[in-house]
DNA sequence: ACGAGAACCTGTTTGC
DNA sequence: TGCAAACAGGTTCTCG
C-alpha cells in the first residue's frame, strides 16, 4: 500500500489519537512479520506516555517518553485502524497489533501479507540504526532541489525508474510516485540515471515534490488497502497521469493508443507506465 | 560495486 | 463455472 503520501497520511490521523495520550494496554496477537517484533514488546510498551508521531521516509516514528521511539513499517498491505475502545470489534485474523490508549481509542496494525516492521529503539542514533543508514534525503525538505537529485544519479548506471525506486537514492518514493514524478518530468523510465542533465534533474526534483504534496493533500491513493486511520480512503488515484493507465491516451500529449499511449512495461520486476512520446 | 531476479506472504483479478 | 496464473502500493537476499 504505502508510500510516502499514504505513511504521511496515516501520520497525520494518528496524531490526534495518539500524541500526549499513553498506552494502557498493547496486545501482540502475532510477532512474525517482515521480522519477527521485539520480545516483550508490550510490556515495554504499556504504560508509556507518546510525544509524538514523525515519519522518515516510508517508516512511522512513535516518539514515547523515556528516549524510545516505536518505529513502524507498513509493508505492502499494512494498515492503522482507530476505533473507540467501546465500540472495537473482536480482532480479524490480520490484526497483529493492538493499542489501547488512555484516550479511550483502539489502534489496530492490521497487515494482512506481514510484509511491515516494528521496531522498539532508543531515540540516540535513531539515523544511525541499519533501517535509516542507508536513507536518501527527505524529498519534502527544503534542502531536496535539483543539485542534491543530481550528485544521487551522477554515478548510477541503472534505469532512471530502478535507481528512484532505490531508497537510498530519494527515501520515500514506490512505484506509483515515480511513475508519475517522471511524467510530470518528461523524463524517460528506461534511461540511465546519469545520463539525466543538471537542467533535468532540477525538474525531476521538482516534479517529485509536486506529485508528493499534491497526493499527500489528496489523502494519498486507494487502490485496495490504504485507508486513512479514520477509515476514509485516499483519492489521488483519481488523478494518476499514468500509472494503471495502459492503453489510454497519454493526457499530456494526447497521443492516442495508435502512437504509443500510455504503455506498460517490466523494469526489475516491477511494472512501470510511461508515455514514449512525452517522455524522453 | 552494481543491477537483475527471486523470495517473503496473502488476497484479488484475469484468462483459459 | 472453476481453477490457475498473474498481479499488487516494499524490502532484502542471492547470484552473476
Amino acid at each position: 500500500m504505502p508510500e510516502l503520501p499514504e505513511v504521511e497520511t496515516v501520520r497525520r490521523g494518528l496524531i490526534p489519537v495518539l500524541e500526549g495520550r499513553r498506552l494502557i494496554k498493547v496486545v501482540v496477537r502475532r510477532p512474525d512479520l517482515r521480522r519477527p517484533l521485539p520480545p516483550g514488546l508490550s510490556r515495554r510498551l504499556e504504560g508509556r506516555r507518546v510525544d509524538r508521531v514523525d515519519r522518515r521516509a516510508k517508516f512511522l516514528l512513535i516518539f514515547l517518553d523515556g528516549a524510545e521511539v516505536l518505529v513502524a513499517h507498513l509493508g505492502m498491505s499494512g494498515r492503522m485502524r482507530i476505533v473507540p475502545s467501546t465500540e472495537a470489534p473482536p480482532p480479524g485474523p490480520h490484526d497483529h497489533v493492538v493499542f489501547e490508549t488512555d484516550g479511550g481509542d483502539t489502534i489496530v496494525f492490521c497487515d494482512p501479507r506481514r510484509f511491515g516492521l516494528m521496531d522498539l529503539v532508543p531515540v540516540d542514533g535513531l539515523e544511525e540504526l541499519p533501517l535509516f543508514s542507508g536513507l536518501g534525503p527527505e524529498p519534502l525538505d527544503d534542502s531536496f532541489d535539483g543539485p542534491a537529485l543530481a550528485a544521487r544519479l551522477a554515478h548510477r548506471r541503472g534505469p532512471l525508474k530502478t535507481v528512484l525506486l532505490d531508497q537510498k537514492t530519494v527515501a520515500g518514493l514506490g512505484n506509483i510516485y515515480v511513475c508519475e514524478a517522471l511524467f510530470r518530468a518528461g523524463l524517460s523510465p528506461l534511461r540511465k540515471a546519469h545520463t539525466v542533465t543538471g537542467r533535468q534533474a532540477a525538474r525531476l526534483a521538482a516534479a517529485i515534490r509536486d506529485v508528493l504534496r499534491d497526493a499527500i493533500a489528496a489523502g494519498g491513493s486507494s487502490l485496495r488497502d490504504h485507508r486513512r486511520p479514520d477509515g476514509e480512503i485516499g483519492y489521488f488515484q483519481h488523478s494518476f497521469a499514468v500509472y494503471g493507465r495502459a492503453g489510454e491516451p497519454c493526457p499530456g500529449c494526447n497521443c492516442a493508443p495508435s502512437e504509443g499511449g500510455i504503455r506498460r512495461i517490466v523494469q526489475s520486476g516491477r511494472s512501470t507506465f510511461y508515455c514514449a512520446k512525452r517522455q524522453r
